[in-house]
DNA sequence: AATTTGACGCGGT
DNA sequence: CACCGCGCCAAAT
């Protein structure tokens, strides 16, 4: 993480996120020191798509666990699948036990 | 070049 | 409990 740019910092997060686990774009906002900057996590990783690395962005979710990118996998259920397929299980576009397999970077990271 | 909007989050009304 | 507005920064129009 020597480059402080924030879309890459986001991309090396989001890789290290567990399978079955999920966070959200706050909690990734927080750990890059701008707690309100949730908004350009979401940017960055719409970005992930065309950054074509192994960024598992499916595994973040907004603070209520709802899938709300799941538009922008191309497919309304791509997003969902891919979670369900590790684990996840996810009902009306939103994650269940979202607390439960919740995964803070400022925490496990650390 | 200026304005709007967006995969958000939170506090206030 | 529902709706509104603000903050933050970058990209699209």
């Amino acid at each position: 993480m020597d480059n402080a740019n924030f879309f890459r910092r986001v991309y090396d997060i989001v890789r290290q996120i567990p399978p079955g686990r999920v966070t959200s774009y706050g909690a990734i906002a927080q750990f890059l020191g701008s707690p309100q900057s949730a908004r350009m996590v979401g940017w960055a990783l719409n970005n992930t798509k065309t950054e074509l690395g192994d960024i598992p962005a499916h595994r973040v979710v907004n603070h209520n666990g709802f899938l709300t990118g799941k538009k922008a996998f191309g497919g309304i259920n791509t997003m969902q699948e891919l979670l369900e397929s590790e684990g996840i299980e996810i009902q009306n576009d939103q994650v269940i036990r979202f607390q439960e397999i919740f995964w803070d970077p400022a925490k496990e990271l650390s």
